[in-house]
DNA sequence: GTCTATACGACGATAGAC
DNA sequence: GTCTATCGTCGTATAGAC
C-alpha cells in the first residue's frame, strides 16, 4: 500500500468525486476510463493518482462519502423524532427529495451494482443506512406502535412501496417528482404495519 | 454486420448462454474475459465467436432470453386468471419461486445494471414483464377490483413489497426461502390496493 | 504537487490450420 | 465448425521533468 502524499486541496478531491459521480452514474464504471475522470474534472492524470491510489479508490471513496451522508441523515432523524411512525415518514420524505436534488448520489448508492466493482463492499442492503432504517422498524414493534411482525417483512412494506418509487423514478418511468406522491405512498406504507 | 453461420448445435449455444449467466452473475459483465466463457462452457474462443458476434451480443441475447420466458409466463397468468386478484398472486407466486430455483436469472434480469452493457436494451422497469404486471393492475382498476388510483403507485403498492424481498433475498439478508412468506407478503400487497 | 509522455498488461477479436 | 496462436487496441498506472 502506498502512502498518500499531502493533500492540501480538498477542493481538487472533491472535484474528482464529483466527476467521478457524475461518469459512473452515467457511463457506469467500466466504461468511464481515467481519461475521462482526468477530462471531466479539468485536471491531469498525475493529480488523480496524487489524490487516489487507483481507479478503484475513488469508487470506494464516493460511497463511503455518500453512504455516511445518508447514514447521519437517518442518525439525524432517530435523535429527532421519537416514534417510528415520524422516523419513518421523515426517512421517505429525505429519500424522496434527495431523489429530486441529487438523482445521480440515489443511482450511485441505491441503484449500481457496487459488487461488481467493489469486492469486499458490503451490497448496499446490509449497508448502515438501510440497516438503521430496519432499526426504526425494530424499535416500533418493540414499542407496539408497530403490529408484531418480522422485521424484514416490515422494512419490505414500509420501504419497498418507496424504494420502488425511486427506482422508477430514476429510470424515467414515474414523470412527476417524488415528493408530489409522499403522502399517498406514505399512507399506503404505514398501513401495512401500523398497529 | 457480420452473418453468422449455420447453427447445428442448439446445445452449444446453449451452454454458452448458461455460461455467461453464471459468470455475469457472479463477476459480473466486465470483469468476465471471453476466456473465462470459454473456459466455463468447456470450449474453444473460435466456436463462441461462431455463435455469437462479440460478447455483448451473448449479454443481448441472454436479456432477451430470459424477458421473454418470464413474459411468456406473465402472459399466461393473464390467460389463466382472470382477475387481478389472482393474476398478482400468481405472478409474485411464479417470481418467489423463480427466484429460489434460478437465482441467477432474477438476478441478471431484474438487478443487473443493463444500460451499462447494453447501451440500448431499455431499463427493466420499462420491459415486457414488468409492463404486464402493470396492465394486470390498470385492467384491475378499470373493473373496480382496485381502488381508482395512479397505475403506478398502485404497481409500487402491489410489487414493491415483493420485489423488496426478492432483492434482500438475492443479497443473503433473507435466509428462508422466499414462499415461505408468500402469503405474508401477498396479504400486506394486496390490502394496499384493494377495493 | 502538477504536468506530459510512455510502459506494460489485458482482453476482445481475427486468421488460418485442420 | 472447431481449434490454437496471434494481433491490435485500449486503459491503468508510473516515470520523470518542472
Amino acid at each position: 500500500m502506498k502512502k498518500k502524499i499531502a493533500h492540501p486541496s480538498q477542493e481538487l478531491r472533491n472535484k474528482i468525486l464529483q466527476a467521478c459521480l457524475t461518469l459512473f452514474t452515467t457511463k457506469g464504471y467500466f466504461c468511464t476510463s481515467v481519461d475521462d475522470i482526468r477530462r471531466e474534472a479539468q485536471i491531469s492524470v498525475g493529480s488523480v493518482y496524487n489524490y487516489f491510489d487507483n481507479k478503484e479508490a475513488i469508487a470506494v471513496a464516493l460511497f463511503d462519502d455518500l453512504s455516511k451522508t445518508m447514514a447521519k441523515a437517518m442518525a439525524d432523524i432517530i435523535i429527532d423524532y421519537d416514534s417510528a411512525h415520524d422516523r419513518c415518514h421523515a426517512a421517505i420524505e429525505y429519500l424522496f427529495e434527495c431523489t429530486e436534488t441529487n438523482p445521480a448520489a440515489m443511482h450511485f448508492i441505491f441503484y449500481a451494482k457496487h459488487r461488481e466493482f467493489l469486492p469486499e463492499v458490503k451490497s448496499i442492503c446490509s449497508s448502515e443506512p438501510l440497516t438503521l432504517m430496519r432499526q426504526m422498524l425494530t424499535e416500533g414493534i418493540k414499542s407496539g406502535e408497530i403490529v408484531e411482525m418480522d422485521t424484514l417483512v416490515a422494512s419490505a412494506c414500509v420501504f419497498g412501496i418507496p424504494l420502488r418509487m425511486i427506482r422508477m423514478r430514476l429510470d424515467d418511468v414515474v414523470c412527476k417528482p417524488l415528493p408530489t406522491y409522499l403522502e399517498t405512498i406514505w399512507q399506503h406504507a404505514w398501513s401495512t404495519v401500523a398497529a
